[in-house]
DNA sequence: TCTATTTATCACATAATCATGTTGAATAGA
DNA sequence: TCTATTCAACATGATTATGTGATAAATAGA
C-alpha cells in the first residue's frame, strides 16, 4: 500500500534535481550517490523518465539529466506515472466487476473519498511544493488544505 | 499504489463469508467459484488468515472456512495485515532518512493526512460495514464521515 | 583526431509475487 | 472400517520488480 521502490526513486531523483536546479544537467552517478540508491538501476529509471518527456538527457562530458520544465510546472503524477501506474481507473478497492459508480459497493463511497484525495495530492502537488530549498515555492492549485 | 492481489483476494473472501454468514463453514472451492479467483491460490491465502486467527478452518465433509468473529468485530486491517503489510511505520512518502516527525520534509504534512485517513479506514472499518447484505450493519467508530 | 566523460542498451542475477498441481492428513457419515 | 470430502503442505513454474555488470554510442574539449 505504498509507492513502488522504482516510483520512490524517480520521485526522490526528480526532487533532488528540483532542489539543485540550475538548468545544468546532473550525472546519474552524482544523483545516485546523493540519494544512496543503486546507480545503474537509477540510470534506467531516469532514462524512462527522459523517454516520457519528464527529463532531458545529455550525453558526453558535462552531460547528465535535468528537468524538462521548471519544478513548479511538474506534478508528482507526471514524475511517477511513467514508472508506476498511479491513480488507475478502478476506484473500487475490491476488484468487483459488479461495482461501479452507478451501482457502488459499500466500500465505494468511503474509500472513494480517500482515493480521490490521493489522486488530488499527486496531480495537484508540484515538485516545487516539496522542494526544501527556500525561495519561490510557487504552487498551482491547492486541493488539500 | 493499491492493495496487492493477495490482499484483495483475502478481503473479498472475508467479505463473501460475512455476507453468507451463518456460522457454517464454506469450502474454498465455493468461495473461489463465487469470486472467480484461482482455487488453490485462495486456499493458501485463507490458510494464512486461519493461522493468523482471522478465520477458523474445519477439515472433512461439511468443513471449510468461517470467520472467527462476527463481521462487526473484524476490521479490514485485521483481514489484510496477515498477507500485506499495511500502514507501515514510515509515514514519509519518500524514503528519506532525514525525514521524521521531528524534522519533517515538505511532503510530510500533506501526505501524512492522507496516509492517516487510509490507516483509519482500514483500522476502523469492519467487514459488516462493507457487507452488502441488509440488516444489522453495526459499526464501531466512524473515522471518516 | 584522440581521450575522457556520460548516457543508452543489452544481458543477466536475485527475490518477491502470483499461480498451479500433487499428495498427505483429518473427519463426517455410511 | 471404508469412503468421499476438505484443508494442509510441499514442490514447481510464470511473471514482475529490483538490482548488477559490461559494452556501445554520443559528445565536449585538448
Amino acid at each position: 500500500m505504498r509507492l513502488s521502490q522504482t516510483a520512490e526513486y524517480a520521485l526522490r531523483a526528480a526532487l533532488h534535481m528540483a532542489e539543485h536546479d540550475g538548468g545544468t544537467a546532473i550525472p546519474v552517478g552524482d544523483i545516485a550517490k546523493s540519494l544512496g540508491v543503486p546507480r545503474n538501476y537509477l540510470s534506467k529509471i531516469l532514462h524512462q523518465l527522459a523517454r516520457a518527456g519528464v527529463l532531458v538527457s545529455t550525453r558526453g562530458p558535462g552531460g547528465g539529466f535535468r528537468l524538462r520544465d521548471s519544478p513548479d510546472q511538474l506534478t508528482l503524477a507526471e514524475v511517477v506515472s511513467p514508472v508506476d501506474p498511479i491513480a488507475d481507473e478502478r476506484r473500487c478497492l475490491l476488484g468487483r466487476e459488479e461495482c461501479s459508480n452507478i451501482n457502488p459497493c459499500a466500500a465505494h463511497g468511503r474509500w472513494g473519498a480517500i482515493a480521490e484525495s490521493m489522486r488530488a495530492f499527486f496531480f495537484e502537488t508540484t515538485l516545487a511544493d516539496l522542494a526544501t530549498r527556500g525561495g519561490k515555492e510557487s504552487r498551482r492549485k491547492q486541493a488539500i488544505p
